[in-house]
DNA sequence: GTCTATATTAAGATAGAC
DNA sequence: GTCTATCTTAATATAGAC
C-alpha cells in the first residue's frame, strides 16, 4: 500500500489526529500506532512532540504563505484602491490550493491553525510569528487601506474577532457539517463553508 | 481572611484557573494548593474533576439563564416585531449582571463557556444542553423572527459563527486587552469589549 | 470533613541491542 | 533506522487513620 518513509507516515497520521482531537489529546502512542511505526521513531525523527507539531504545520505554511504573498502583492500592484472584499478574497485561492496539495488539505490546515491558536501553546505562536510575521503585517496593511474609516485599534479588534470566527468554525467544522447534514440535509464542503464565512466576517469587519 | 467553607474555596480557585488556563491544563493539585485545601477534598466534595467543572459553570448558569429568560420573554411580550439589534442586546444586561454576583464575573463566565466549547469535552455540552436547552431554542427563535430574510439553515451557520467570535475573543481576552493597552494605550474592560463585539456580530448575522 | 499515603494510569522520553 | 524495554514524571482517584 503505502511506500512512504517513516517520517512521512508519522506526519500524515499526526496531522489527521491533531486536527480532529487537538494537540494535547493526541498522544505519541496514538500517532505511532495509527501510522504503524514504532513509538520511539517520533523522537528519533523529530526530537520531541513540540517539534513534530511544528513540522506538521510547517508543511502547510511552506505552501500557503508564498501563495498568499503573491495574491496580496498582486492586489497592491493594481493600484492604491481596493475593496475589503477583494482583500479577504485574497485568502480563498491560497486556501483552496491546499486541497490539491493534500487530500482535505484546506480543512486540515485551518483546523490545525485553529487548534494552535486555541490551545495557547506558546511555542506554536512563537514559531508562526517568527517565521511568517511579514505576511501577517502585509495582510493587516491591506485591510487598513481598504477600510480608511477605521482606526488602527478598531482594525486590530475586528481582525481578532474575525480570527476567532474562522478558527472556532474550523475547529468544530466536523461537528457543524454533521449537524447541517442531519438537520437541514445540507452537504457542506470546505469551499461552501469558506464562502459562507466571507460575507459574515466581511460585514463584521467593515461594520459602521 | 476568608471564612469560606472548603467547597466554596475550591470553586473559587477552580473557576479562576479554568478560565485562565483551560480545563485540561489545570490539575487538581494546582486548584487545591491555590485554594489552600487538601488534594483529596475535591473528590470528596465533587466526586470527580468533571463534576467540579460542571459545578463551576452551574454557579453562573443558575444566575444567568433565568435572567436571560426574562429579557427574551419581555422582548416577545412587546409585540411580534423586533430588530435583531434588540435580540442581541438581550444578552448584555444578564451578562453584565454577573459582575455584581462575583468579581469579574462576566469575563469569568464567558471565558469558562469559551473554554468549554473549545475543549470539546462532551460531558460539558451534554450538561449544558440537557439543563439549559430551552433558552437556547428561545434565543434561536428570537433571532429568526428578527431576520425573516434568512433561512433556518443560514441562521444556524451564522449563530455558530457568532459563537466562535465571542468564545475565542473571551478565551483570549486577557492577551488582547494587554496588547490593546501596550500598542494603543487603550484600557478595555469587559463592558467595552462586549460593546465592540455587538456591532461586529450583529452586522455579520444580518449580512445580505 | 480532613488528612497522609498510596494505588493506578498514562504520558513523553531514552538507552541500548540489533 | 528500528525495535524492545524501561525510566521519569505527573495526573486522577481512593483507602483508611484521625
Amino acid at each position: 500500500m503505502q511506500k512512504l518513509d517513516t517520517k512521512t507516515k508519522i506526519l500524515n497520521a499526526a496531522e489527521q489526529l491533531f486536527a480532529e482531537r487537538g494537540f494535547a489529546d493526541t498522544s505519541l502512542r496514538l500517532i505511532t500506532s495509527q501510522a504503524e511505526v514504532n513509538l520511539a521513531s517520533v523522537n528519533y525523527h523529530f526530537g520531541s512532540k513540540k517539534e513534530l507539531i511544528q513540522a506538521v504545520l510547517a508543511r502547510y505554511l511552506e505552501v500557503f504563505v508564498p501563495s498568499l504573498e503573491q495574491t496580496i502583492s498582486s492586489l497592491n500592484s493594481q493600484g492604491d484602491r481596493y475593496t475589503q472584499h477583494q482583500v479577504f478574497s485574497c485568502l480563498i485561492e491560497p486556501l483552496l490550493a491546499l486541497n490539491t496539495f493534500r487530500h482535505r488539505g484546506t480543512t486540515m490546515f485551518l483546523q490545525l491553525l485553529g487548534r494552535g491558536y486555541i490551545e495557547s501553546q506558546g511555542h506554536l505562536r512563537w514559531f508562526i510569528t517568527t517565521h511568517y510575521g511579514d505576511i501577517m503585517v502585509a495582510f493587516n496593511d491591506a485591510v487598513r487601506q481598504a477600510n480608511p474609516h477605521l482606526s488602527k485599534a478598531e482594525i486590530f479588534w475586528r481582525l481578532h474577532f474575525t480570527l476567532g470566527t474562522v478558527v472556532f468554525t474550523m475547529a468544530s467544522s466536523n461537528a457543524l457539517t454533521d449537524i447541517a447534514k442531519s438537520d437541514f440535509n445540507q452537504d457542506v464542503d470546505i469551499e461552501d463553508l469558506i464562502r459562507r464565512l466571507i460575507p459574515f466576517i466581511s460585514a463584521g469587519v467593515s461594520a459602521p
